[in-house]
RNA sequence: GGCUGAAUGGCAGAGUGGCUAUGCACCGGAUUGCAAAUCCGUUUACCUCGGUUCGACUCCGGGUUCAGCCUCCA
């Protein structure tokens, strides 16, 4: 029985789906300015599990993650770079697709874009409006009134009159409560604009999301997800809109990944101190980033550093060294036994590193049964392939992992196998000296080479 | 200041009211011509002060430190 934590209750929760088999999905996705960074990476791993996960437990699962494509800083943006705000976001989708391609990540069901919803932002707006809800200002805006939704804070724990004690909103003559915030923002002249009952506009941030979200999924959705600064105010905001529409709780189950850090402070564009995927990329794969990002609890705080991406790549190794010469095939058999504790481990709020912690085991257990060449061996190396498949790992060819890609200094695949062959002829006639210097030569060279059973096998250290 | 949450061995990171997490690193042994890989074994923990309990790293309370949010942010 899968168990969530709800951000709304602060605990784990049994999971019921609105509809029995079925699960609707929405996470906040990427404003689209920039490179993705590995906190995005990060929140895309996170539900990216989450949807494997529901999927291996026969759910049907409907996941959207949306691309926000219309804000304030991507029009900055395009500014600054003296191109147009769709040749920038294009750009960057593009940019952004080839990441999660690298990580791995399977594709959601539904990726919308907020400017392809506008007309649903539109009805959202004038429904707040005749509720009384919301009111358009005289400078242009249209902002929702907080004070109307009595609820407002019980997704963040937080309360109006402490929010307005600790007010730091600048003062905004607009809004008639400064804890207000803007659905429709009026457009400059050389800003980008929509039609609207109250002028030529485009949607504030929170209004976006509520909107691709019932679009695709309806009024009611099973879970919401997105990075835990989005919290307060953008999904406090979203229930607010939303439920204030419908009438109806929004999501039943909130969910938000803890933040990457590094050197114990946020990663994040403003502070400067972020990592692009792509950078990460040119010095470890995508599938060791994607371990490094599920070797925590996706609700805790990872810190980022190289020390970890190379712990990471040693644990890849140490699984996919289990996985040599293992094909993939469906119809072997698994380890009950083994699936079982992965499936708890999983189903216990997604506890990934003890999801790991069976991979681990099952790699000691197919080592110590010589490999995957006993029925055995064979049986448990097959449920590492098949579990590691649930977390969008271990597929690849464990050989060409370990041997890697050529790099500019390194020697191609045919070089090496030539010295091998010459050092297993020098073995046979017990010229160990020669043997050396030829094993010498390659780990110079980052080749190491593993001598079993009269078999010479290498791979890149 | 307010609201969340966290403090575990050299590093990373789970978890439990009494019993091995796991990975990396270290040390000893096996294996090997020597290595590597692999296996076996060992060492190193639960921020602090009180309380509850036969027994607490695990529950409760105080303290300290740290992070996130309170403004755009995954």
């Amino acid at each position: 029985m899968l168990h969530l934590h709800n951000t709304l209750s602060r605990k784990k929760e049994a999971f019921k789906p609105l509809v029995p088999g079925k699960v609707s999905m929405y996470v906040c996705g990427i404003t689209i300015y920039d490179l993705c960074h590995v906190g995005h990476a990060r929140l895309l791993v996170a539900f990216d599990v989450l949807f494997r996960h529901l999927q291996a437990s026969d759910y049907d699962v409907t996941y959207v993650r949306n691309i926000t494509d219309i804000d304030d800083k991507i029009i900055n943006r395009a500014a600054e770079n003296g191109e147009s705000i769709n040749d920038l976001t294009e750009r960057y989708i593009e940019a952004m697709h080839q990441d999660e391609a690298s990580l791995l990540l399977l594709s959601p069901t539904h990726e919308p874009r907020a400017t392809n919803t506008i007309e649903r932002m539109h009805s959202l707006i004038k429904t707040l409006i005749d509720k009384g809800m919301a009111y358009p200002a005289d400078n242009g805006d249209v902002y929702y009134a907080v004070s109307s939704f009595p609820e407002y804070g019980k997704l963040s724990g937080r309360k109006v009159e402490d929010l307005r004690a600790g007010e730091r909103v600048a003062v905004d003559n607009s809004k008639r409560d400064p804890l207000d915030f803007v659905l429709w923002k009026a457009s400059k002249a050389d800003e980008p604009a929509w039609d609207s009952d109250w002028g030529p506009g485009r949607p504030g941030w929170h209004i976006e999301c509520s909107a691709m979200a019932m679009e695709l999924l309806g009024e009611e959705i099973d879970i919401h997800g997105g990075g835990a600064d989005l919290q307060f105010p953008h999904h406090e905001n979203e229930i607010a809109q939303t439920e204030a529409v419908t009438g109806k709780s929004f999501a039943r189950y909130w969910m938000h990944n803890g933040l990457v850090q590094v050197d114990d402070e946020k990663m994040s564009k403003s502070l400067h101190n972020f990592f692009t995927v792509r950078e990460v990329l040119k010095s470890y794969s995508g599938e060791e980033l994607r371990f490094f990002l599920m070797s925590g609890h996706y609700r805790s705080p990872l810190n980022y550093s190289h020390s970890q991406l190379d712990n990471a790549r040693a644990s890849l190794r140490r699984l996919y060294t289990a996985l040599r010469g293992v094909g993939a095939d469906a119809s072997r058999s698994v380890s009950s036994e083994h699936v079982e504790r992965f499936q708890t481990a999983m189903d216990d709020d997604l506890n990934t590193p003890v999801a790991l912690s069976v991979l681990f085991e099952l790699a000691t257990e197919v080592n110590r049964e010589g490999g995957a060449e006993s029925k055995r061996g064979l049986k448990l190396a097959n449920t590492l392939l098949q579990l590691g498949a649930r977390l969008g790992i271990l597929q690849a060819d464990a050989d060409s992992v370990l041997q890697g890609s050529v790099d500019e200094s390194g020697l191609d695949a045919a070089k090496i196998e030539a010295l091998i062959q010459e050092r297993v002829e020098a073995r046979n006639n017990k010229d160990w000296a020669r043997s050396d210097e030829i094993r010498d030569e390659l780990t110079a060279d980052g080749v190491i080479l593993e001598d079993k059973d009269g078999k010479t096998s290498w791979r890149r250290g």
